[in-house]
RNA sequence: GGGCCGUUAGCUCAGCGGUUAGAGCAGUCGCCUUUUAAGCGAUUGGUCCUGGGUUCGAAUCCCAGACGGCUCACCA
């Protein structure tokens, strides 16, 4: 965890780190990555004594420009109006479209650990005034500010624009409107049909005072802003915003030379791609927050954001392979390090933290947690998938003591991501399933001697005098003793009743399989792969 | 066109100035009357993208280039 320590050792006095968002609609996996850096940056200055206040913004006086939460009647209506007062299209008692949206992300965070000290809300902000000097400043010096876009990003507005917008007395949209005059105390302003693609204003033009909540200021003025307001010292960004010339570059810029205020401290983080592509759920790719965060638990989501350097993009590919099962494993190395114990291959550089950051509980004992017992990933999905397993008494037998609560309550955890996981992503390989219906084409490749035991199996079976075994520990029995009298060592009759039976040339422990199944089932699959002539019925 | 990131074993990655470059998976070989052979043990495999430079010493730092990717360039 070196990038978060270095930088909580490189700042002096009282630090307040914050960030922002506009609560527009769902959150996907990829943008939990700054929520979650922005959690280690607080924990590790708290780790030193730095005394740190974490914020978190909520951009909700933002224009409605994504029409595909909206139901179809409301698009119309609906675009183009700040999001706090666009109706809640749930229906489920939120006064406002951004308070349901935003409702959902701070769910979210608190899920992952991230409680910041306090969200606030920028329709509350401009409502309580105090945005009004820095709109003031920003009309005053509004040639300025064109000229910072000019040199910074290259933009040239027109020489009446002016950085704020102004929600129309008319139709209520703040998206349409553009502000053309000043005149110190009032705006001119004009709701344009064609200003945006994405919304029609009404036509509407007036002069207004621009204050209290009526207009907002452009979007790079308002995140400088908001620094100044809260004396924010550190925000992080993602690289959308953080490139040069970008958001950050001119915000950066507003803050110096507008507001006259050194800029908070920039980490610029990279995003979290899927097979070498970002994130997007309209283009198919990759995955919603909150269908990851049902098969991978908090703590190690927590971990596969917060192990890269924040500038390092996270190449994550779940579906269909063993990502989610490695995350686990090294969750669990880093674990087995922090308590002490001997691990394979190289640790990271200061990997304790990483353990105790990716933790839920920032106040947890992380010698205690270290030290629990906990069960591979794979090994779970494994047991999943074997009829009448306890998995609570197996794990227990595996750790050789009783489990303790936490150990429980982890073991129940992994064993509801290990059924989601193999609901979803999991690989073929990483699944067993009997071939009911026919013998699987790989059964093709028994050879003489393996068929001609399978036979020997299922007569000896049927010739006991109790009847077929109804236990694993007696059909493993059987198996090993049919085995030696026919002269097959134990590992080629027992590959031989995988690809009997599920296809391929290894699998869960054959007695307990062949007893999870009807005996009428296991005597015929094993008559038909021995080559006997039995009519397979369905 | 600008910016950022990456390139290390077949694959995914760690190592980020200091012995002979590591791990997991895959591969190969060995080990069964039963802690699940989805195990255990051993083992193969590398011009650390290329070319310069700095240094006693470079995968690691600097410069240039190649390739791959993301991102910005209208608004937020």
């Amino acid at each position: 965890m070196d990038w978060a320590d270095e930088l909580a050792a490189s700042v002096e006095g009282p630090q307040v780190v914050n960030d922002s968002k506009t609560p527009s609609g769902t959150v996907h996996v990829g943008s939990l990555r700054g929520p979650v850096i922005l959690d280690v940056i607080a924990r590790a200055l708290r780790a030193r004594g730095t005394a740190t206040s974490l914020l978190y913004g909520i951009d909700d006086l933002d224009p409605m420009d994504a029409q595909a939460l909206l139901t179809p009647d409301a698009i119309e209506h609906e675009m183009g109006r700040p999001l706090a007062h666009v109706p809640d299209q749930a229906g489920d008692c939120h006064p406002s479209y951004a308070r349901h949206h935003a409702q959902a992300f701070i769910d979210t965070f608190a899920g992952l650990g991230i409680h910041p000290d306090r969200y606030y809300w920028m329709s509350d902000v401009y409502a309580s005034g105090v945005v009004d000097p820095f709109i003031r400043a920003a009309l005053d010096r509004a040639e300025a500010v064109r000229a910072i876009y000019r040199r910074v990003a290259n933009v040239q507005h027109p020489a009446d624009w002016h950085p704020l917008q102004v929600v129309c007395e008319s139709c209520a949209r703040i998206g349409t409107t553009i502000v053309t005059r000043w005149d110190g105390e009032r705006v001119f302003y004009e709701c344009r049909p064609n200003l945006v693609s994405w919304a029609h204003g009404c036509g509407h033009s007036g002069w207004i005072p621009p204050f209290g909540g009526r207009a907002k200021l452009g979007w790079n003025l308002e995140w400088a802003a908001q620094w100044s307001i809260f004396g924010v010292t550190i925000e992080p960004s993602g690289k959308d915003l953080s490139t040069a010339g970008g958001s950050r570059d001119r915000a950066d810029a507003i803050a110096r030379e507008i507001f006259e205020r050194e800029p908070p401290l920039n980490v610029a983080y990279e995003f979290l791609n899927i097979g070498g592509r970002k994130m997007s759920t309209s283009r198919g790719l990759g995955v919603a927050a909150h269908e990851i965060v049902r098969v991978v638990p908090p703590e190690q989501l927590r971990l596969l954001f917060l192990r890269p350097r924040p500038q390092t993009a996270i190449e994550f590919d779940p579906i269909g392979s063993d990502a989610i099962p490695r995350l686990f494993d090294e969750f669990d190395r880093l674990a087995d390090a922090t308590a002490g114990h001997p691990v394979r291959g190289e640790l990271p550089a200061g990997y304790a933290s990483v353990f105790r950051y990716s933790l839920l509980d920032p106040g947890a004992d992380v010698a205690v947690i270290a030290a629990a017992f906990r069960p591979a990933f794979g090994h779970l999905a494994l047991l999943r998938q074997i009829p009448g397993v306890d998995i609570d008494a197996r794990i227990e037998t595996e750790k050789g003591a009783p489990l303790t609560r936490l150990e429980t309550a982890t073991v129940r955890e992994r064993t509801a991501a290990a059924d989601a996981w193999l609901a979803t992503f999991a690989p073929d390989k990483a699944r067993i399933a009997v071939q009911r219906d026919r013998i699987p084409d790989e059964a093709g490749a028994l050879e003489p001697d393996q068929c001609t035991w399978l036979g020997q199996l299922a007569a000896a079976a049927l010739a006991a005098v109790s009847g077929p075994p109804a236990s694993g520990d007696a059909w493993q029995a059987l198996i090993f003793s049919t085995a030696a009298a026919a002269g097959l060592v134990p590992g080629r009759a027992f590959g031989a009743l995988y690809l009997a039976f599920l296809g391929r040339p290894n699998g869960p422990r054959a007695g307990w399989l062949l007893a999870s199944l009807e005996s009428a089932f296991v005597l015929e699959r094993l008559r038909v792969a021995a080559g006997e002539p039995v009519q397979e019925s369905a």
